[in-house]
DNA sequence: CCAAAAGTGTTTTCGTTACACCCATGC
DNA sequence: GCATGGGTGTAACGAAAACACTTTTGG
C-alpha cells in the first residue's frame, strides 16, 4: 500500500501504526414473530464476554466496501440476499473490544422471520425479543438502542416495516408490528385511516385463513408507489 | 496488538491483511457570515486533487477514540474547544482515495466564525458559502451533502444554531441563518411566534448598535432550558 | 350464543400557514 | 421625509387524537 500523502504531515506516526487499527461492521437484524420485534444474536465465544449475546458482525476486508461487508454477513447468517440495510453509527471507543482497538460500523436490516428457516440450529443463533435483552457482549447493547431508536425515527415517516412483514398481511399484523416497534398502543381507526390516506397499501381481495375469529382482509405494500428497495451493491 | 479471536473464524485473511485499512474522520465545519452559510474548507495538496477544497480531517490515532480525533482537528484547526459535534455517517467507498484503503467517519460541526480569528491566512483554510462549492477533492462533496441534509434535519427540532451565533443576537439574524440553512423563506411573524412559544430565547433587554435602521432587541439562547452542550471528552 | 377481532365516521383539538399595517431609527 | 427593517394578531386550514357501535367468523 501507498504512504497516505494527504496525511504525510504527521511525523509523529509511522504510517505502520495508523494501520494498527482493525474494522468491523455490525448488523442488527429486526425480525418480527409472535407480535414482538426481535433481534437476530448469537452466543459468543471469546472468553471476556463467554456465553453472553451478540450481534452478528465481522470484519472489514481490504477490499470489499461497508454495505458489501454488511451484505456479506447477512447472507452468510441468514442466507438472504435482498434485504433492506442502513447504516447507522459508527463506535470506536478505546477499549471497546478486549483483543485491540477494533472501530465497528453498526447498521440495522429488516428481514422477514419467515423467508429464513435456516441455519438458527447449527451455531447458537437466535432471535430474541428486543424488549427482552439484558446484557450483552461488547458495546452491542448501546448499538442496539442505538439503533433501535433510529429504526422508530424512520419507521415514522418511510415505508420501510414492510420487509418485517410477509408479502401478503392484515392490517392486524401491521399495526401490531407499529406498536412492537414504537412500544406504544395506537388507536386502530385512526391507524387504518391513515394508511389508506398514505397510500401505502394495495388491497388484494384476499382474507385471512385459519384465525380464530372473523377474517381480515390481505394488503400488500404498494411497491410501485415507490422506488425499488435498495439492492445488494454487487 | 494481540489477535481479534472474535474474528478468528476467518482463516482465509491473515490478521495482517486486516489491518491494511487506515480510518480517518472529515469534519464539516459550518458557520454563519453575512447571511450566508458557510463550510471550512483547505485547499488540498496531494496530486490527484491539487488545488480542489478538501473538508479538514485527519488519520485516527491507535490511541484516541473517534470524538477525541475530531475534537483534536477542530483545536487544530480553528482554537477552538467547546464545538458543537455530531457524528454523521462513514463512508467507506473501496477506492475513495488515491494513495489507498482509507474509510471516514464525517461530522459535522457548528462553530461561531467571529469567535475564531485564528490560522485562517497561514494554511490556504477558507470559509466557503456551502451552497456556491462546485468541486471538491474525494467523496467530499458528497460527504458535504449528507452532513448539510443532517444539519437540516437536526435543526427541525433541535435548538443547535445557537452554536452558529455570536452571545447575544437579533431575530432576523437567527431567522436568516434558518433561512440559509433551510434555503427557504421564512414569514418574519410566525418565526417569532414560534420561538417565543418553544421559550428557546431570552429576552436581554438590550437593542442591536449600529444598524441603519430600526435596532431589534436581543437575545440569547435559553442554555437552562436544555442540558449543557455536549462537552470535549478529556 | 359467545368470544374475538373486523370494519367504519364524526368531532375536537392543536399546530401551521397566510396575511397587512403601524413604528422606530438612520440618513 | 424616506428607506429599512422591527414589531404585532387573527382567521383559515389541515393533521392528529379521541371516541363506540355493528358485523363477521370460529368454536
Amino acid at each position: 500500500m501507498k504512504q497516505i500523502s494527504r496525511f504525510s504531515h504527521l511525523g509523529e506516526l509511522s504510517d505502520k501504526d495508523y494501520f494498527r487499527i482493525a474494522l468491523s461492521v455490525d448488523c442488527v437484524i429486526f425480525g418480527f414473530e409472535d407480535d414482538e420485534l426481535k433481534v437476530l444474536v448469537i452466543k459468543c465465544n471469546i472468553k471476556e464476554y463467554k456465553g453472553k449475546w451478540s450481534l452478528l458482525g465481522d470484519l472489514v476486508r481490504p477490499d470489499e466496501d461497508l454495505e458489501g461487508a454488511s451484505y456479506r454477513i447477512l447472507k452468510e447468517r441468514t442466507g438472504l440476499d435482498d434485504v433492506y440495510l442502513e447504516q447507522v453509527q459508527t463506535f470506536g471507543k478505546v477499549n471497546r473490544h478486549p483483543a485491540g482497538r477494533v472501530i465497528t460500523i453498526a447498521n440495522f436490516s429488516l428481514v422477514n422471520i419467515k423467508d429464513h428457516q435456516l441455519k438458527l440450529s447449527d451455531n447458537e443463533l437466535h432471535w430474541h425479543p428486543v424488549n427482552d435483552i439484558s446484557e450483552m457482549a461488547f458495546d452491542h447493547k448501546e448499538i442496539l438502542s442505538t439503533c433501535l431508536e433510529r429504526l422508530r425515527e424512520k419507521v415514522a415517516d418511510h415505508p420501510v416495516v414492510f420487509n418485517l412483514l410477509p408479502k401478503k398481511f392484515s392490517l392486524r399484523e401491521l399495526q401490531s408490528l407499529y406498536e412492537s416497534i414504537l412500544n406504544i398502543k395506537l388507536d386502530r381507526r385512526n391507524f387504518r385511516k391513515k394508511f389508506f390516506m398514505m397510500d401505502w397499501l394495495v388491497d388484494l381481495d384476499e382474507l385471512e385463513q385459519d384465525v380464530p375469529h372473523r377474517p381480515g382482509k390481505l394488503y400488500k405494500f404498494n411497491q410501485a408507489k415507490f422506488g425499488r428497495k435498495p439492492k445488494k451493491v454487487s
